[in-house]
DNA sequence: CGAGCGGTTGAGGCATGTCAAGAGTTGTGG
DNA sequence: CCACAACTCTTGACATGCCTCAACCGCTCG
């Protein structure tokens, strides 16, 4: 691991609190590993052996079933993921690859568990941080539950420009396909709803969203704190 | 609260490994409460001041958006519900309706977040129990995204049926209305799917459920570890 | 330059939702 | 105890959202 990368994991909601000598502790135990792109770095099942940390890339979290295949989420530097099944020593719920060519950093799951147990303020963090995941997920179940597709695809445009600073312009960060596996539906159905929705306040020209009436889309979107955040 | 409910709180898992001491402080905070049928107990937004615990009776979970409703859990006793929103001390994401006469603790959620920072054996139930909801929603958005509605159906079946013993025969523990929401789907939808599954190895008949072909309804519903527990 | 892949578009089909009506059940008040 | 209202559940007819399949374009990369 490189040294200068400690202070950027240390940033984190999970690492901030803990105190100098646990994350010493924690770390070096830990090792860097770079992934090319395309790589199933985790298959969903197997058993939950390391905390992962994204350094760089990205990391597509995906669940299959009978054949079929669902994005559920997509990570970015620096983020954590697979807390919850490394606490439970339970086997992974959903496969995770790389997106791009990606640095991560595994931290053992028994030192982990052990480390909660020796410092209260990491235990804290691990509670606030999983609590955040719990209600992250609530919201996308929402999402799916509440909303018809367009109303998803919508929401998620707006929220984008909201993330891009409030931007009128911005790129989307994943490939369509990938983000209609995400929003739950089919590519096809995402551009036929991409193209339907010029008639309610935007413009999409290849990756590139224009958001040309923020009110008409809103109007559609109906965006929620209580799906789509901030929190 | 009645002396002889606090042993069934302190057997839950959140509460069985902390100090007798951190126990009873933590319960002297709280107070019970009783609510008719029917009534909405928690707004979706509202601060979340409590965790609950359900001591009798059964309560709902459901969202709204946009005039639209759907469920999202049943809890019946012995539980606990809304962990998450309480130690993040955020609104919460979903409101809740009790479905019949039920008893309900409140346990006040500062005094909770106080609690978790100075016994450190609640702090990892705490962990853990939210480890445990998370993996429980994520279950929960692959059947959703995986799955078609006569699959999420059989699934469920199967289910009930082995939480009920691996009995042939058992009665639904919900009404079917509420069930189509949980599933994701509307009650017409759901008399309709119960009865094509008929040719798929169940019979239904009111609140009973009876499994005549296990196997063919295995096959139809896939059942899986990582969507369907038992974790 | 050709293969492969992502994206788009159209045609058609299936799954699911909507609307409406009626049977059965439950709860309530006279 | 009965009458009535309200509600669940079911079924049918119909509408529509979404998926599937297929073809094609444009781009990237070997």
């Amino acid at each position: 691991m490189r040294p200068e990368e400690l202070p950027e994991i240390r940033r984190l909601h999970l690492f901030c609190d803990m105190t100098q000598a646990s994350f010493e502790t924690l770390l070096a135990s830990s090792y860097a590993q770079n992934f090319p792109q395309g790589l199933e770095m985790i298959r969903q099942g197997d058993p939950a052996d390391f905390l992962h940390i994204v350094l760089e890339g990205s990391v597509e979290l995906f669940a299959q079933w009978s054949g079929r295949e669902c994005t559920m989420a997509v990570l970015r530097p620096v983020s954590t993921f697979i807390l919850a099944a490394t606490i439970r020593d339970a086997p992974y719920l959903m496969s995770a690859r790389t997106l791009e060519r990606t640095r991560i950093i595994l931290v053992p799951a028994s030192d982990l568990r052990a480390m909660f147990r020796r410092d209260t303020e990491f235990a804290v963090s691990v509670i606030n941080e999983l609590a955040a995941c719990y209600r992250s997920v609530v919201r996308g179940a929402k999402s799916l539950k509440l909303r018809n597709s367009r109303e998803r695809v919508a929401s998620y445009l707006l929220r984008q420009s909201i993330l891009a600073g409030g931007a009128a312009s911005y790129t989307l960060p994943v490939e369509k396909r990938l983000l209609a596996s995400y929003l739950g539906m089919t590519p096809e159905n995402l551009s036929r709803t991409l193209r339907m929705l010029e008639d309610h306040g935007i413009k999409v020209d290849g990756a590139r969203v224009i958001i040309t009436d923020r009110e008409k889309l809103t109007a559609l979107a109906q965006p929620d704190r209580l799906i789509d955040g901030p929190d």
